[in-house]
DNA sequence: ACTATAACTTTGATTAGTCAAAATATTTTA
DNA sequence: TAAAATATTTTGACTAATCAAAGTTATAGT
C-alpha cells in the first residue's frame, strides 16, 4: 500500500503531465510543486522506481508506470469529488477548497467515495470545471481554449478558471463568469487588447486580454 | 502539531479513562488497543511526555495532561461527527463506520468540521447513542445504566451498545433495540436469566442477563 | 571553446515510529 | 516466601521521509 507522501508524488506528476502534455517531468518541477528539496525528489524518485511506480531517468526526469498512472488518476478522481462535495454539500469558499481535499483525499476509503459519488449525483466536473476521472481512471479530455483564442460572436460556455488568484476568483464570482455558465462574444478588439461577453440575461462584462487568458471555454451550440 | 500517530494514542488513552473511570492506564492496555508492542507503547509514552501529551509513571501507566486531554477530545469529536455523516447522509453500516471515521478525523480541518456541524444539525450523540464532545470539549455525561439493573416496570431510554459483535449489532437493529428508542420492561426472571421488554407499538423482545448487560438504558419519564 | 550558471545527484545526518528479543520488576500462586 | 507467571522497560536495528551542503553534469552566453 502506498503512503500518502507517494500518493502525492505521483499525483502532481500526472497532473504535470496532463497540463503541459509532456512525457517526462524534471526532477526540479517535481521537487518544486511538492515543496521539498531537489535532492528529497531525487532520492523518493529513486524509491517510486523501485516500487514500480514510476521510470526514473538520471538528469532528464520521471514518468508513471501503468500503476502509478492508475493510483494517481484514483487521486484525482478522490480530491475532484471531494472539491466538489465541499462546495456543493458544506458551501465551502472556492478559494479554501483545495488544502482541504489535498488532506482528505488520502483518508478517504474507496467505499465512502463511492457514497459521495451516488450521493453527489456522479458529477462529471468539479467545481473549478476540471474533469472527474471515472472510476476506471478514464478522463474526460475537452479541448478547451482560452476566451482569447476565440472570435468575435462565438457562443461559448466556460469550463474553468486557470488563474488561482483570489481577487480574480472573486470577480470572476461576481461576474458569473465561472464553469458551465454561457456566453457570447459580442466585442473583441485586438488593438484595445479587450473582449465584451454578454450571457442570456443581457448582463455584459469586459476582460482584458490578459485575463481572458486565464478562462478556458468550449464553443458551444445553440 | 500532532502528528495522527499522536492523535491516536492521545483518544485511546481518554476513551479508556472515561469507560472505566481510572486515571492512569497501564502500557500494557495502550499496547493493545492500538495494536503495538509493549515496548513501542513505552518508548512513545515517552516522547508523549516529552512534548507535554501526558504524563508517565514508569511500571504504573499513563494520564493525560490539560492539554493532552483537549486534543484527544477534539478527536472524539471528530470521530463521532464522522461517523454521525458516514451513516445519517451517507447511509453506511453501523457496523464500518468506526474504522472510516478512524482514518477520516485525523485529516479533516477544523472549518469543515464546523460545517459538517452545522450541517448535520449539531447532533448531540453519535449512532451508537455516544455523547459527541462540544467544540469546547465539554462531554454529556449521562448516567445510563445496563439494561439488566432496571427493574421490572421501568420505562427506559436505550442509550448505547457496548459490545461491538457484528453478530449481536445485526440483532440489535432487528429488534430496534438502537440508541433513542424506548421500551418498557415487562418481565424480569433473575432465577431464568431472562428479561422481557416491550415498545410502543407491543413488539417484544426477550434478552438474555449476558446480552443485557451490553445494552445501556436510562429511565424515561412519560 | 571556455566559463559561468543552473539543474541535478550524492552524502551524511536527523526524526518519527516501529519490532524483536533480552533484561528487569511486579504480582500471583503454591 | 520462593518460584513461576505476567507486565514493563531497555537495547539495538530498521524504514520512510526529510534537509543541508558538497559534488557533478549539462546548458547558455560570450
Amino acid at each position: 500500500m502506498a503512503t500518502s507522501t507517494v500518493e502525492n508524488y505521483l499525483k502532481e506528476i500526472l497532473v504535470i503531465t496532463l497540463e503541459e502534455s509532456v512525457s517526462k517531468v524534471p526532477m526540479g518541477q517535481v521537487a518544486r510543486v511538492l515543496g521539498v528539496t531537489p535532492g528529497t525528489a531525487t532520492s523518493m524518485a529513486k524509491s517510486l522506481e523501485r516500487d514500480g511506480w514510476i521510470k526514473y531517468f538520471p538528469r532528464v526526469g520521471v514518468s508513471l508506470t501503468r500503476k502509478g498512472r492508475k493510483l494517481a488518476m484514483n487521486m484525482l478522481r478522490r480530491h475532484r469529488l471531494l472539491e466538489t462535495f465541499l462546495v456543493e454539500t458544506l458551501g465551502l469558499d472556492w478559494s479554501e477548497i483545495h488544502a482541504e481535499a489535498e488532506e482528505l483525499e488520502h483518508a478517504i476509503s474507496e467505499k465512502v467515495l463511492e457514497k459521495l459519488d451516488e450521493f453527489l449525483g456522479r458529477p462529471r466536473f468539479d467545481p473549478h470545471g476540471d474533469p472527474i476521472p471515472s472510476k476506471g481512471g478514464v478522463i474526460q479530455q475537452l479541448s478547451s481554449k482560452p476566451l482569447s483564442d476565440f472570435e468575435k460572436d462565438a457562443e461559448i460556455r466556460i469550463e474553468s478558471i486557470i488563474d488561482q488568484d483570489k481577487e480574480f476568483l472573486k470577480f470572476a464570482r461576481k461576474t458569473k463568469l465561472v464553469p458551465g455558465q454561457r456566453f457570447k462574444i459580442i466585442g473583441k478588439e485586438d488593438c484595445a487588447d479587450s473582449i465584451t461577453l454578454k450571457n442570456s440575461r443581457g448582463k455584459e462584462v469586459n476582460l482584458g486580454f490578459r485575463s481572458a487568458e486565464k478562462v478556458l471555454a468550449l464553443p458551444f451550440e445553440s
